[in-house]
DNA sequence: GATTATTTTTACTGGTCGGTACAAAATGCG
DNA sequence: CGCATTTTGTACCGACCAGTAAAAATAATC
């Protein structure tokens, strides 16, 4: 009855104490979910087809589908991986003292995930958003409800921040969260092109010029 | 002998003055590829299926092949197009006299681009290069050019403007090109995400306000 | 009217898409 | 052991993908 196994197994390839019944399971799901995100952020949802995502995970189709449901579940479970993994930093950064440690944390954050070398070019919500297409609109919306939230938690600091004198008294927040926003975006669509770390470092230290207040 | 034949064809559908031999073409090439082109906007080059295109175009396939070459050439040529009809604003831009006026222009430019209700949502050369896998990568290859052409004339009229003395001495031209050019890509990005014109109007004042110079 | 050149229509190709049926294999429990 | 349960590998499904072969249709030229 759909029960959701996606629960045990060890580090690399056997099965360890779960009590289960039946055969035990022969890879990692944790390791598969990992390969999983790393195909969705480098091809896209639709570009990535299950070829693709059974050949990095190591597994089979069936494999495939009795521990992750189909291709849209396996891709939300790897929104969910990539959100916690990936996206810490902006909760870190909305912990800064002042707007503008906000906004340094938020752009050097970004800029230290996009040009990691282990990580794939660009950011996923960018790349699951744009590349979109008819069909997986429930994908789409579920990125973009999670942009929406991201959005929302930044102009809520920066309001408490204009709030504590943070800012010259003609600023906009709701304007400066979607500047933020858009610097993000902007260096994901940058990287995801093959721009260097020092061409991105350069938009950060300038948009960081730029920023108002202390 | 693979002639370009994309040349006549009146304003509707039949063909008229050419003095071509065997049976006359019953659509309008111009008409067609203007309605690929909304296809390929809305959908990314490989969301665009074949049927999509030829419904929304109005022919069958062997006409479109006939016609346009394959999907990738009918891609080059909606490219084209885009860029005449729909970029002329950067050119116009760029002819502001001082940083701030090219600044303005741009992103105004880009503003009522992006939210024209007859355009579909963001930007085709984001759509085209954050959306393209693997094999589509010639395409991908060339939207890229075309942006980098794009960065580089801005850039090159930054750099003028500081030597004619639009700005501060610690600017950095590159930075700010680089900071134009994502505004824009957030811009498109969240225009599709479905962001309001009033929304990016916010955003583009508050860009507007920070940058530096006159 | 016959010829030649081009477009149209219909039907089709091999390949890939996401998803699944089925039986063999591997475990725990009695 | 025999049985229930779960995963595995293989082989398959109908739908769609980009692209095309072939013949009928329509025009200019002879």
């Amino acid at each position: 009855m759909e029960v959701d196994t996606a629960t045990n197994a060890g580090s690399q390839s056997a099965a360890q104490g779960g009590s289960h019944k039946g055969r035990p399971r022969e890879f990692c799901v944790d390791a598969a979910l990992a390969a999983a995100l790393r195909v969705f952020w480098s091809k896209g949802y639709e570009g990535a087809s299950m070829a693709d995502l059974t050949e990095a995970m190591g597994i089979t189709k069936p494999s495939l589908y009795a521990a992750f449901g189909n291709k849209e579940a396996l891709f939300n479970k790897a929104l969910d991986l990539y959100e916690r993994e990936k996206l810490d930093y902006i909760q870190a950064a909305l912990a800064a003292p002042t707007a503008r440690g906000v906004a340094e944390r938020l752009m050097r954050g970004a800029l230290d995930m996009y040009t990691c070398p282990e990580n794939p070019n660009g950011c996923l919500g960018v790349i699951a958003s744009v590349a979109c297409g008819a069909e997986a609109e429930c994908i789409r919306q579920a990125v973009l409800e999670r942009s929406a939230a991201a959005k929302r938690a930044i102009l809520d600091r920066l309001t408490r921040a204009k709030d504590e004198g943070d800012f010259p008294e003609d600023t906009d927040p709701e304007g400066l969260a979607a500047f933020l926003m858009a610097v993000n975006q902007g260096m994901s669509v940058q990287a995801g092109a093959g721009a260097t770390r020092a061409e991105l470092e350069r938009l950060v230290e300038t948009s960081l010029k730029l920023w108002p207040g202390r």
